[in-house]
DNA sequence: TATTGTTATACTCTATAACTATA
DNA sequence: TATAGTTATAGAGTATAACAATA
């Protein structure tokens, strides 16, 4: 190509070739995380084929796993999602007979929340996927480095 | 409130007061960048007030900001973001006078992008808040714990 | 009155495919 | 044929408010 030594500064429209200023996103904390996190629901999707489940979906059947008989107001407060959010989520596992709404009999607002054996089943099958993804998406860190990255990730969510 | 010593273990229904177990949830590194990346969501909006401007719309304006003139693909390109999410979102910028679409004289197909003087000015406004607001989110951590996460989320990435 | 859950609405974001026009 | 951009559609996520049933 002619013009190999036109590099004219960041500023010169058009060049086609130079690389891309990242502005001040490259010096943001909160960007990198944002970028992070779409590696890590890339990866998600990569190892689940059901697009339909997605990482939220997958939060909420675990959670239903590991605290049986859960109200939906808890769950909600657990997961950082609204009340109708889970309601729709409930729905979504319910119709795929992953979940099953049982009344309390002592208070009759609430519904408890619990996993269905064919719940039980797609949760353990999600877990090891989840857990395989999770060691690949760390690949590239060590142990200590894993284990500082989820300390310091921690520490941001301190300031919700 | 009765029943104080009634802490049964995890597994027992409906117990009202126990706390949630997050189950595999805890260990994931990717479902904690995900709950940081809610955090810095939420951050952003908080300081920001026309809820219309979001992290991802405010990355596009401050990319043509560095890089004026560049073609909506390389845009694309740079943020992973499809060339119809492009589309839409100087679309929107657009309508709004901040951003306007040149031909390029050369090759018919692209539009250079631009800021115009009203989005150049709305980008540094933002720019001051988002570096608050990012300074904010890391106030909990010290300055080397922050050049630390930053490198450890890029290495995330590094497997994409 | 307050709480639990549902329903409805609206907007954002993502993904995909079909389409136009230009090269 | 390939590239740049647009348009259309669909699903997922989020936020809010109004609502019913129950406490």
């Amino acid at each position: 190509m002619s013009g190999a030594t036109q590099r004219l500064g960041a500023q010169e429209a058009g060049a086609p070739t130079r690389s891309v200023d990242h502005g001040i996103l490259g010096s943001l904390v909160s960007h990198a995380v944002a970028r992070a996190n779409l590696a890590g629901d890339a990866a998600f999707h990569a190892l689940i084929d059901d697009r339909s489940i997605t990482p939220q979906r997958f939060w909420l059947l675990e959670l239903v796993g590991a605290n049986p008989g859960l109200q939906q107001v808890q769950l909600a407060d657990a997961l950082a999602f609204s009340r109708s959010a889970v309601t729709l989520v409930i729905d979504y596992w319910q119709a795929r007979g992953c979940v099953e709404r049982r009344a309390d009999p002592a208070d009759r607002r609430p519904s408890r929340i619990f996993l269905t054996t064919e719940g039980a089943s797609l949760l353990a099958e999600l877990q090891t996927r989840v857990l395989a993804q999770d060691a690949r998406l760390c690949a590239e860190l060590t142990r200590a480095e894993c284990r500082e990255l989820a300390r310091l990730l921690a520490k941001l969510r301190s300031n919700e």
